[in-house]
DNA sequence: GCGTTAGTTATTTTT
DNA sequence: TAACTAACGC
């Protein structure tokens, strides 16, 4: 069977297991979504199962389209049928079927990030709850947390005077989501969750008729959604899952790695198979990648390989400052795409945190070379975006509270904070909706929001039957909006944006709807919803492309964690420093996790680290800065530990390694560099700056403590006996210590 | 109601 | 440094 033909081994073994559960360790490069594609493919193929008989679950809609695409590429079917798709995204699949049995409305709504925190804010106001002693971001995290642990408010134990109010407020919260019809992210879930455990009939229905269940990215399935899996699958379930302990880098988020041994535990699996040879990158790259991430304990264990050629060695730049580290990276880039003939697009340049882009960016932008940074709003996220879904929402669903306070009054309709309140109090007063409010109203702010509620019926009753794409276009006009942003002098792209709305919702109208024409059975069929519903769920669940808009062919600039999955012929890790990579506030958290599992900081930053190193295919550059512009002040870094894990044979210093670091070769100049530096922002060790206190180590000096090891100097300040010097010593810390005690030796 | 200003804060992110 | 938020004053 030509399906099978391309594969190797170990996965030609994974994709034609037999129908149990099994676990595939996938590393990276390894051709992981190509064996879960050719498994679906296969099982339809030879007859074990029809199409309506898969679920496939992913944790983003990019892989999720990519997967459905391989899949049609390699078959004839009609994949409609087929629930391939992100957990958010299957969840709502189903709730929207069964909207009634789950205790929603027909037309309910979906709360993103944004919408959530302004429900939130939304409450406190009408609560009366102080937001400086209860920070909406807080409730929200609470709420999250709790939801993912499955619990109810009713469910959750309070300790303190603070906890329970959090689950009051938690309460109150799911009170007034009710009452609106809204949902946010985890609710999703966990009502699907609740769902099937409500009701046997359904869950009999369900688990009958996914005979195979797909999960990729398994490592980074959280608690909720682990539980929804095995709730779903039931006792005779199969689950075929994939993923990569060594990749799992959002434990931050919930994700729970410990969930990959209790899926073998749950499940009984038998079948645990290593895809460990590596079709993207050259032997150094893998060399180091493999060193790196033998120094983490808790680990399944496996090991990449490949047949390609050990390549180049891997670039180290020691950079005496961030411009300098850019200047590097530049001066590269410049010489790959001039000298070397590689596309702007196939190099990439990765950091840590999102703030360590600009300097990049400069560099890039004064270079005269197109690039293309990852990570800013997304379409469905802008503002004038969400406005224009607001209105859409109110046809939909006009107790939508939140939706209607975002645009009672945008644009413009005399519509003050004072008749807001009042309304507010009436609808708190007869428990119901803002809109539903308004008849309740007295005067003359009765007039102005009574036209708001005409003109909300009117397009509801003028748009009823359009096609999709005119509805969205006939409210952008008739709300207002696109007259309002023509005004603004600064409108123009806000009315591209309104106009673009219009294309996105004819795009959508053509690739989807696609549960409304096939109920897979009986059960389904319970479900009617409209495109505009459809198209709501699709601006709420997926916000669309975060990436900045440039060149066709551009560098691209992301975090770590934004380039998981992707790869790059050519690969530039920068700011590798002890406080940035590993991050400082990572070093702090060696045992935390909402579910009290062991989670080490250290250990999530290495696995970082081995995801960025991976993804390079054939040239990787890796950096470090002696010193940074960090919160608009400069910061000294000793060189990241990760750098000294890395096997020396695959290095190539460009820059001498220094056995400590900052230990030689800092001149005269450095230091007036980092002084002059010191005494403009005027911290406190500028004011040291005038004082004649000898200094036996010049800032920026490395030195070494008998207790905290090697460390760079940082700051002085007093004078005499009272003379106290900072020193950064890295993991250990940044330590004030008084000169006179202080054992210390040049290192 | 809107623009200004002072104060605050500072991983990582998808849905 | 810089981006965001809340409060203030017209």
């Amino acid at each position: 069977m030509s399906l099978l033909e391309t594969l190797n081994p170990e996965q030609l073994a994974a994709v034609t297991l037999p129908r149990a559960s099994a676990l595939i360790l996938a590393g990276a490069g390894s051709g992981k979504t190509k064996v879960l594609t050719a498994r679906i493919a296969w099982l339809i193929q030879t007859g074990q199962v029809g199409p309506s008989g898969v679920l496939a679950v992913t944790f983003t809609n990019k892989a999720a389209k990519e997967m459905l695409t391989r899949i049609s590429a390699m078959l004839p079917i009609n994949t409609r049928s087929m629930w391939v798709g992100t957990f958010h995204g299957l969840c709502n699949r189903m709730l929207r079927a069964h909207w009634k049995e789950a205790g929603l409305p027909q037309a309910f709504q979906i709360l993103d990030t944004q919408d959530q925190l302004s429900a939130i804010k939304r409450m406190y106001k009408v609560l009366g709850i102080d937001a400086e002693k209860f920070p909406p971001k807080q409730l929200a995290h609470f709420v999250g947390a709790a939801k993912e642990q499955g619990l109810r408010p009713k469910d959750v134990d309070a300790y303190d005077e603070y906890h329970r109010m959090m689950v009051r407020l938690y309460e109150a919260y799911e009170m007034q989501c009710q009452r609106e019809g809204v949902v946010d992210f985890s609710e999703l879930l966990l009502r699907s969750f609740e769902l099937l455990g409500a009701n046997p009939a359904l869950r009999a229905h369900y688990q009958a008729r996914f005979k195979y269940i797909l999960v990729d990215e398994f490592q980074d399935t959280n608690a909720l959604q682990y539980n929804w899996l095995k709730r779903l699958a039931g006792e005779q379930g199969c689950i075929f899952a994939v993923g990569d302990d060594d990749q799992s880098i959002y434990a931050f988020r919930g994700a729970r790695v410990a969930n990959m041994a209790q899926f073998e535990l749950d499940f009984n699996v038998q079948n645990r198979i290593k895809l460990e040879q590596n079709y993207r990158s050259v032997g150094n790259v893998l060399t180091a990648a493999n060193a790196l991430i033998s120094n983490n304990k808790s680990r399944l264990g496996k090991e990449l390989w490949t047949q390609a050629g050990e390549g180049e060695p891997i670039r180290v730049y020691e950079a005496t400052s961030d411009q300098d580290e850019a200047a590097f990276v530049i001066e590269r880039i410049k010489k790959l795409v001039l000298e070397e003939g590689f596309s702007r697009s196939d190099i990439a340049v990765l950091y840590r945190s999102n703030a360590q882009s600009r300097v990049i960016e400069q560099g890039l932008f004064n270079a005269g070379i197109a690039y293309r940074v990852y990570g800013g709003l997304r379409f469905f996220e802008r503002a004038e975006i969400k406005h224009a879904l607001a209105y859409l929402r109110l046809l939909d669903n006009a107790d939508d509270d939140n939706s209607f306070s975002r645009v009672v009054n945008f644009p413009v309709r005399g519509i003050g904070s004072r008749t807001i309140e009042q309304l507010q109090d009436t609808a708190t007063a007869q428990g119901t909706s803002l809109f539903r409010a308004i008849v309740g109203m007295q005067g003359r702010s009765q007039a102005s929001l009574q036209k708001f509620a005409d003109l909300i019926d009117r397009m509801r009753f003028e748009t009823r039957g359009m096609p999709l794409p005119e509805l969205v276009d006939k409210v952008i006009h008739d709300s207002g909006l696109i007259a309002h942003f023509e005004k603004d002098k600064d409108g123009e792209d806000r009315v591209e944006n309104l106009k673009e709305l219009v294309n996105a919702a004819a795009s959508f109208s053509v690739s989807e709807g696609y549960y409304q024409d096939t109920p897979a059975t009986m059960l389904d069929e319970e479900k009617l919803t409209t495109p505009l519903a459809d198209f709501l769920s699709h601006a709420s669940l997926e916000a669309g492309d975060n990436a900045a808009a440039a060149g066709q062919d551009a560098v691209q600039l992301m975090t770590v964690h934004s380039a998981k999955g992707l790869e790059f012929h050519c690969v530039f890790v920068t700011g590798l420093e002890e406080g940035l990579f590993p991050h400082e506030n990572s070093l702090s958290t060696s045992v935390s996790g909402s579910d009290g599992g062991a989670v080490d900081g250290v250990e999530e930053e290495r696995r970082l680290m081995y995801v960025a190193i991976t993804r390079a295919r054939e040239q990787l550059y890796l950096s470090h800065a002696q010193q940074r512009m960090l919160h608009g002040q400069i910061r000294y870094h000793l060189r990241s530990r990760f750098l000294d894990e890395l096997p020396e044979n695959v290095l190539k210093w460009l820059t001498p390694k220094r056995a400590h670091i900052a230990s030689q070769g800092w001149s005269g100049l450095d230091n007036q560099i980092g002084w002059g530096a010191q005494s403009i922002h005027g911290n406190r060790a500028a004011l040291s700056y005038t004082s004649k206190a000898p200094r036996p180590y010049p800032i920026g000096t490395g030195v070494n403590h008998a207790r905290f090891g090697d460390g760079v100097v940082v700051a002085y300040e007093g004078e005499g006996e009272e003379q106290r010097i900072q020193i950064n010593f890295g993991a250990q810390g940044m330590k004030w210590l008084m000169l006179s005690l202080a054992k210390l030796t040049k290192s």
